[in-house]
DNA sequence: GTATGGAATTGGAATAATTCTTGATATCGG
DNA sequence: CCGATATCAAGAATTATTCCAATTCCATAC
């Protein structure tokens, strides 16, 4: 007779947006929100394996697969690097830092518009943008 | 007793920013200038095949490789999807038609300014930028 | 023209991230 | 509790790309 464990993430609710949140999916969606650096499945791998000793790699892919879907989470890619996972909604842009590896989120002003930047032609509906920036930080940052 | 073959592409130089144009390299960076469309690299075998059938994947990941890090082509990655290809050195965005899986080029307006769409922290150097979208065209592009 | 050393090419094996398959578990509604 | 359904786990499979070793090519020197 084994009482139910209790919840170790109750700030998370059991479903959102229709996807039901399991012990896994709550844990890996705790850890893409603790840090919000921007890890990898394989780092989140590693993460999870410390609460849930039994969870495996596919668990993670099938589970952060499940989080984008559902847009509870978004995927990021940077070159040919393995994917990473970012918990913010916001719309925003990713900042490599080429001397740390580092990966910081940037807010857009408010009130930008595409057309200011690009040349694009009369009625294009644009769906999605994805900006990628690389560079250095002011020293000490 | 064998004649030398006049050279199919005499308009590309022997050697590009120290790259000694081989063949292969000349076949290869032909084919992305032709029609521009940002082929995959195993696209750009099967159409290398045509003039050079003896060539191998290989050799074109190593062209392709090649070509890139001299900056003679670009490298464009959209999500986890094959590297296409590019020979524009323009800087400019790849818009990605969601109809038909296109893929077109789009220039900046000239004296964009990033800093005046993000809120960038004081200091920052971007060495480079990435932006890729998403959408429609209106329709008979 | 021929020899030679380094660069380039080739074909196949290796790699690595991700996805697929299949069977075991867990959860939900009744 | 029971059956239906969803999820999870382990390992195999897939796929784009890179690596490796052997051959071929080519520019230059003789
Ligand atoms: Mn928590
Ligand atoms: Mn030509
Ligand atoms: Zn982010
Ligand atoms: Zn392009």
């Amino acid at each position: 007779m084994v009482s139910k464990q209790p919840d170790p993430h109750p700030e998370i609710p059991d479903e959102i947006d229709g996807l039901r949140m399991t012990k896994q999916r709550k844990e890996i969606y705790h850890i893409l929100m603790e840090y919000r650096d921007h890890p990898t499945a394989s780092e989140v791998y590693m993460r999870a394996k410390e609460r849930l000793p039994s969870i495996s790699q596919a668990t993670v892919y099938n589970c952060l697969q499940a989080l984008v879907q559902h847009q509870i989470i978004r995927q990021v890619n940077f070159e040919r690097e393995s994917s990473r996972y970012c918990p913010n909604l916001r719309e925003h842009v990713h900042f490599h830092d080429s001397a740390t590896g580092a990966i910081h989120d940037v807010d857009f002003k408010p009130g930008f518009q595409l057309n200011e930047l690009l040349q694009l032609p009369e009625g294009v509906q644009v769906e999605d943008i994805e900006i990628t920036l690389r560079g250095k930080l002011p020293q000490s940052s």
